[in-house]
DNA sequence: CCAGGTTACATAGTGTTCCTATGCAGTCGT
DNA sequence: ACGACTGCATAGGAACACTATGTAACCTGG
């Protein structure tokens, strides 16, 4: 296993790393993207999910993905509902308002930045699908599979 | 100027705006990517620079850079100094130590990252590469140009 | 040359997002 | 049925980012 990964992938991973994080930023600020919005997109994804099973999959904190649809419930985004066998935990669920906001918010940014790549870059829908295979597929699996 | 951009550019413009911010939730529980690294990294690409100026780089406010530059400052990763000409003004510089730091954070996002591309997706070093260019190009240019 | 506007930065106060530590009720295995 | 584990809540605190505002220095027009 001692196999050296190439540098340059090891750069570009670098880089891929930073650029995200900064592409993160500017979103935050002049568009949107709260971690709310990261929940929906999730239950959006996989159906109703627990409060712990939610918190993996967006890889924060139990405490963290609670308070997060403590949130979402009161703005009425999601219903939370106990689990119909075991008493201890929840159901998580998008409401109509949660997926019509999801919606909104996807096309919104979307719109946005498509814009950006059609105005100001050179990258064709393809190259832009690339990247978002690459982002994906990175985030797929489950992260600690060997580091216990 | 009322050329319907592309359905599937709009979805994968939004995709990449959600998987970026997980990636980047992703890395900085597992992995570093504080704020201060951003500013490293941008001296690092840019020389010494004034506060208001790697505000603008970074996109946010001055008063958050300035905070920002205090840390890294107190850490022995960046030296002030007053500006020569300017004396309302800073540059702020990376010192042996802070671009020490950056290329060891750098190596360790890197290699994690590139690791997991290698071991779990069938990625090719091109596309880390277009997705970079994707993203740095999409950073590229100023933020505000007809919105003021 | 000097008032008024602009610029560079600092400070204060606040909100969001995230963490660890801990407690508790419910579930499960022996 | 008793201990271990699981699912979630609460408490407390840190990092990060914002707006609003103050201050000193620069610049410009009269």
């Amino acid at each position: 296993m001692l196999v050296a990964t190439e540098p340059a992938l090891v750069d570009a991973c670098s880089d891929l790393v930073m650029y995200a994080s900064r592409l993160t930023r500017a979103i935050r600020r002049r568009h949107e993207m709260s971690a709310g919005l990261r929940v929906l997109a999730l239950l959006d994804q996989h159906g109703p999910l627990g409060i712990t099973q939610l918190a993996h999959l967006d890889r924060c904190s139990q405490p963290t993905m609670s308070a997060a649809v403590g949130g979402l419930v009161e703005r009425g985004w999601l219903a939370k509902e106990p689990h119909p066998t075991d008493r201890r935990g929840s159901v998580v669920a998008l409401t109509d308002e949660g997926s019509a906001e999801l919606r909104r918010a996807r096309r919104a940014n979307g719109e946005a930045i498509a814009a950006r790549v059609r105005e100001r870059t050179d990258h064709t829908t393809d190259e832009v699908l690339t990247a978002v295979a690459v982002l994906r597929d990175l985030l797929e699996t489950d992260d600690d599979e060997g580091t216990p």
